[in-house]
DNA sequence: GGTGTAGGCCTACAGTTGTTGGCATGACCG
DNA sequence: CGGTCATGCCAACAACTGTAGGCCTACACC
């Protein structure tokens, strides 16, 4: 995530969140390919020519659009008991606010820029995180990397491929039954 | 997976398997849109026309060559404590073997036809497998639901992000982690 | 109140895409 | 040996894409 230089408000500042906006919407929905400028901009409600004026090209905007955090919850501030089920929640509201986590991840599965920023949250946010309950790093790169595999198979079940047992199913009851899942990857060990 | 109608062998088989071959590659690399029929031709070393001769349109060779089947084990004939082990490798073992899989998996992030092909398989193959060892439907289904965001979570993060951690654990790692996951989600309860 | 400039639109272009039809060629069967 | 049909290639088209440049308008500031 880049952080906002203290630079004066101008007068373009709507549109261009406009841009972002639209541009992340038709990202979660169509891919990369097939959410084209054109369609960015009609969503917008403005000219195509403003996206480019403003990000330069298709490709810098998808790399503004993928710019965001995680906004993990710190995990010392919770009991043990509680982590599992809270950074469950985290990730399902993290989905369901807004789209720019969905347009991550469909865009990630053709576009390399959006995967390598994949990798980057990965390496940046979430493996930091566990590193704060676990000592060492070598295992706290595992553990990270096994959260993601269940964390992000959630993601692409529910919101991507929409497997209807898995659209079914709670908040609470995915909560429920992924908890013991994550408490294994958070603090366990291999068979 | 269609069964192949008792027909005379033609010279064309040849080009036809070429064709599909290239398709699974290209799609499983690219994803669809990138993936265009002239890169596919090119790959098989024949010319594009023959790809819409021989499959129709972009789409339908989509769909002939997200035509397969996952091949799972017979659970009913494992040890219940060599099941889970069965399927982490039986998945890595088919995402490595072929494109095919991979294919599908990129492909159905952006495009409603491969994303239905997903689902088919899950509610198919998936489902019917489970139920084998779980008799209440309602929770087989869940449980294969669950499953699925595992398995797709795992392929998700290692063939299609890469994400380092994932591509650096061996089959053996991932499925001693794993393990205890599937045997949760196969006959274990929500907390 | 004039004027510079930021914000916006329209048009155009060159490249690529899926798709089509026609033409060659060689195998196969009578 | 003649013809017929499957197999392959080439050329073309219409649509759509990202992108660039020019022009108009209206706000802000001196």
């Amino acid at each position: 995530m880049t952080v906002d230089q203290d630079v004066p408000p101008r007068r373009s500042d709507r549109t261009r969140a406009a841009i972002l906006a639209a541009a992340r919407e038709r990202f979660a929905a169509d891919g990369y390919a097939k959410a084209t400028i054109r369609a960015i901009a009609a969503q917008a409600g403005i000219d195509p020519s403003m996206v480019m004026r403003y990000y330069g090209s298709k490709e810098k905007l998808l790399a503004a659009a993928a710019d965001f955090g995680l906004e993990l919850p710190d995990l010392t501030l919770l009991a043990p008991a509680e982590r599992t089920v809270a950074l469950v929640r985290h990730l399902l509201d993290l989905c369901e606010r807004n789209d720019t986590m969905i347009a991550l991840l469909r865009v990630a599965a053709t576009q390399e820029a959006a995967a390598e920023r994949s990798r980057f949250l990965v390496a940046n946010q979430i493996e930091p995180l566990i590193a704060t309950i676990e000592p060492d790093p070598e295992l706290a790169r595992q553990r990270a990397g096994l959260l993601a595999t269940q964390m992000l198979g959630l993601a692409l079940t529910r919101y991507v491929l929409e497997l209807p047992a898995v659209v079914a199913m709670s908040a609470d009851e995915l909560a429920a039954w992924m908890s013991p899942v994550l408490q294994h990857y958070l603090t366990g060990r291999p068979d």
